[in-house]
DNA sequence: AAGATAGTCAACCGCACACGC
DNA sequence: TGCGTGTGCGGTTGACTATCT
C-alpha cells in the first residue's frame, strides 16, 4: 500500500519548507485526515506519510506551543518522568500544546543536565509564554469533503463531534487512544457533508 | 575576524503494536 | 490465524545558531 507508493516516487528529506507546510495544513483543513500515507501525492507532497504526520504533530497542528517551558511544565515533566520513564507520549498527554518531541528534546538538553548538577533545587527561569499569534490558531476548522476517489475518514463517521486536537494528533484506526490526548476547543465545520453524503 | 565548541531543535530511523483481510 | 500495512513511539542524528577563544 503505502510502502509500494512511496517505493514508486522519490521522496524529500529534509527540512520541511514553507511551501510544504502551507500545503499539507491546508490539505488537513479542506480534508482532515484519513491515511498519512496516501495523503501526502493528492496534497502535492513529495513526503512520506511518516514525515507529513511528524510534522503535523510536532509542528503544524493547531495548540502547539512553541517556546520555552515554564517551570511548572519542568516540574510536570520530572515528576513524571520519576513515575513512567522514558514515556515521552504519556508525559506529553499530561502537558497541552507539548509534544512528546519537544518534551525529550528538552529533557535532554535542559533537565538531564539539572539533575547531574543538582537534583533539588532547580535554578530560577523566567517562565516563557507563547504569544498570543500561537495561541490563536485554534480557532475555527473547517473540514470539506474528501477528494474524489478516497475513501472518507473513518474517524469522521464514527463521531458526530470531535476536538480538533484529537483529530489532529492520532490515526483513523486508533479511536480509544485520541480519547486521551488533551482537548482543544475548536470548531470544526462540515462534519455533516460527510454524513449526508 | 575566524575557527572551535556547545546548545537547540527538527527530522529520520527502526521497532513494536494494532488492525483489517 | 497469519500476514501485510499503517501508525505511534523512543532513540538518534544532523543542521543551524550562539557563544567562546
Amino acid at each position: 500500500m503505502a510502502k509500494s507508493v512511496e517505493k514508486t516516487r522519490a521522496l524529500r528529506k529534509g527540512a520541511w519548507s514553507p511551501e510544504e507546510d502551507q500545503k499539507l495544513t491546508a490539505y488537513i483543513k479542506r480534508y482532515g485526515i484519513w491515511n498519512w500515507a496516501e495523503m501526502a501525492k493528492p496534497a502535492g507532497l513529495q513526503r512520506s506519510g511518516k514525515s507529513c504526520r511528524l510534522r503535523w504533530v510536532n509542528y503544524l497542528r493547531p495548540g502547539i506551543k512553541h517556546g520555552n517551558f515554564t517551570k511548572e511544565e519542568e516540574q510536570t515533566i520530572i515528576d513524571l518522568h520519576e513515575k513512567l520513564g522514558n514515556r515521552w507520549s504519556a508525559i506529553a498527554s499530561k502537558l497541552p500544546g507539548r509534544t512528546d518531541n519537544e518534551i525529550k528534546n528538552h529533557w535532554h538538553a535542559h533537565l538531564r543536565k539539572r539533575f547531574k548538577y543538582d537534583l533539588n533545587s532547580l535554578p530560577e527561569s523566567e517562565p516563557c509564554q507563547p504569544s498570543n499569534a500561537e495561541t490563536d490558531q485554534i480557532s475555527s476548522f473547517r473540514i470539506d469533503l474528501p477528494p474524489p476517489n478516497v475513501p472518507r475518514p473513518s474517524i469522521l463517521e464514527s463521531y458526530g463531534s470531535i476536538s480538533f486536537n484529537s483529530l489532529a494528533s492520532s490515526s483513523s484506526n486508533h479511536p480509544v487512544k485520541i480519547e486521551e490526548k488533551p482537548n482543544i476547543k475548536v470548531s470544526i465545520g462540515s462534519l455533516d457533508n460527510f454524513k449526508a453524503e
